[in-house]
DNA sequence: TTAGGGTTAG
């Protein structure tokens, strides 16, 4: 029964109720599969409290020898976000076979530590397990949040010297892999040469098209899908959706959105929050903020953000602070609410009030999360963070980014220097450009790599307009493809143009 | 009757 209500579609808490029930008859005494399937299904509703309390029944009945218990208490502490205490139930497990080492590495990869599941697969090759399909979903999608192609590209060739079975679920993951390591060929091909596909494997492909900003191909797959009978789920739709926010599609996508209600699929924040991203991207931010008012659930602070960086780009200061207001609301603690809002007044020249903010946040103590870019480079990755000053080969570094200004500067290029917040001099500004982490990582990738070697840079926020327009004018007088993912997409850059058409 | 896996807005 335990197990049974845990398989049904929605997890409720039904299956921890027989397990109560179980225990206050006192008649008979769970045993290991009973303990199994209980941790199961609290892992599955992240029910932190029961799943504790039956870790001490597993103590006390001793079924702590079990594999089964203690792989069930590693994906339970693992699914709760309780990483920490995962990793210490793993490491008191004698005899870790694939599945215990599995379960840990699927933990840290999907919290995106990618480091900490990376090794763990070392570990694991040292310990002399061999990893089998299930392993390598794990390793593979800990290489896709790492964005880093070479390690990808290493561990695919693994999976093919092992003879590891590619079964439908490694295969998607491949193919999102490929999508967010910034090789959306391979990923296609990857796809296309998938026997079978289902909706998590159409949606995979759906999404790795929109981050590279390929509405057209991602709306294509989407409808070749519908004529493969294959039906799509909330995530395809966000997928459909982000596509057409990333290309400013702006009556496909109200058409799409519309067509949600056909297949019965109801919005959720995330499809409310691509449809924020196409009006205000598309210019509408007057709509946005209408269609915000329209929701019939309750704003989240992601929502409200995405209002605020269109109010920002489109200057409207009006609903800027409204949507400023109610995402302090939400979030007063957030130092990244008022950088944007003293960018909104920065846009605006409003440098009393960016002064304000500024003096606010330093009065909380609230400090920023620094730009950072990374880069890989013969196996190592490189990271910088702005104004970096502390890789052992800097100083070659700052010849190159020296360099790079002097012929971009040749090329008449005026910096774009109002998405830098300070009230400084232009000159300060445009120094403070120069030094944004993407430009010391492509600097370092151009002086460690010859062309046709693409530069692959991994960023954690967004590439300002000015870094867009410099890295532009960099491939083309360097003669080289860039390739740079930020937080949320990809841009492509060659010959002095970006695939994302410098819409984004 | 046992354990581990793929797609998710800014």
């Amino acid at each position: 029964m335990i197990r049974g209500c845990s398989q049904i579609k929605n997890p409720s808490k039904e299956p921890i109720t027989f397990y109560k029930k179980l225990i206050n008859r006192g008649f008979p005494t769970p045993n290991s599969f009973t303990l199994a399937f209980v941790l199961k299904a609290c892992a599955n509703i992240c029910a932190v409290l029961e799943g504790k309390q039956i870790h001490t029944h597993v103590v006390r009945m001793g079924l702590g020898f079990s594999p089964f218990v203690q792989t069930g208490l590693v994906n339970f502490y693992a699914k709760c976000g309780e990483i920490v205490l995962a990793k210490n139930m793993f490491d008191e497990i004698p005899e870790r076979n694939v599945v215990a080492w599995s379960t840990m590495i699927s933990g840290y990869a999907r919290m995106g530590l990618v480091n900490e599941a990376l090794g763990l697969f070392r570990e694991m090759q040292i310990a002399g397990v061999l990893p089998d399909e299930v392993t390598m979903v794990s390793v593979i999608t800990a290489c896709a949040a790492s964005g880093a192609l070479d390690l990808g590209e290493w561990v695919h060739a693994f999976i093919d010297k092992y003879v590891i079975k590619v079964d439908l679920e490694l295969s998607t993951a491949l193919v999102n892999m490929y999508a967010r390591c910034g090789c959306i060929e391979r990923s296609k091909k990857m796809f296309d040469e998938m026997p079978k596909r289902d909706t998590k494997a159409w949606s995979s492909m759906i999404v790795g098209l929109a981050i590279h900003g390929m509405a057209e191909d991602a709306l294509e797959v989407y409808s070749r899908m519908l004529e493969d009978n294959v039906k799509p789920n909330q995530v395809t739709f966000i997928g459909v959706l982000s596509a057409c926010a990333h290309s400013g599609l702006l009556n496909e996508g109200w058409r799409y959105w519309t067509s949600m209600a056909e297949f019965r699929i109801e919005p959720l924040m995330e499809h409310y929050g691509c449809m924020v991203d196409l009006l205000c991207r598309s210019g509408h931010v007057e709509d946005a903020y209408e269609f915000v008012q329209t929701m019939h659930i309750s704003p989240n602070p992601i929502i409200w953000r995405t209002l605020l960086m269109g109010c920002k780009k489109k200057v409207n200061l009006d609903k800027g602070e409204i949507a400023a207001q109610r995402l302090l609301q939400l979030e007063p603690l957030n130092p990244e609410n008022y950088v944007l809002l003293s960018n909104l007044y920065a846009a605006s020249s409003q440098w009393e009030k960016v002064t304000s903010v500024r003096k606010k946040m330093k009065e909380n103590g609230m400090k920023t999360n620094p730009g950072c870019s990374s880069i890989e480079i013969d196996g190592f990755v490189h990271e910088f963070v702005v104004s970096d000053r502390s890789h052992p080969e800097g100083i070659l570094i700052r010849e190159m980014l020296r360099d790079m200004s002097e012929r971009v500067r040749r090329t008449g290029h005026d910096p774009w220097t109002s998405d830098v917040l300070h009230d400084v001099g232009d000159e300060e500004k445009e120094s403070s450009l120069c030094e944004h982490s993407e430009r010391l990582a492509i600097a370092f990738g151009l002086l460690k790599t010859k062309a046709p070697v693409v530069v692959r840079v991994v960023k954690n926020l967004r590439v300002c307009v000015d870094c867009h327009e410099v890295t532009k004018i960099i491939s083309k007088i360097f003669e080289r493809e860039i390739v740079v993912r930020d937080r949320v997409r990809f841009h492509r850059f060659v010959n002095g143009a970006c695939s994302c058409k410098d819409y984004w």
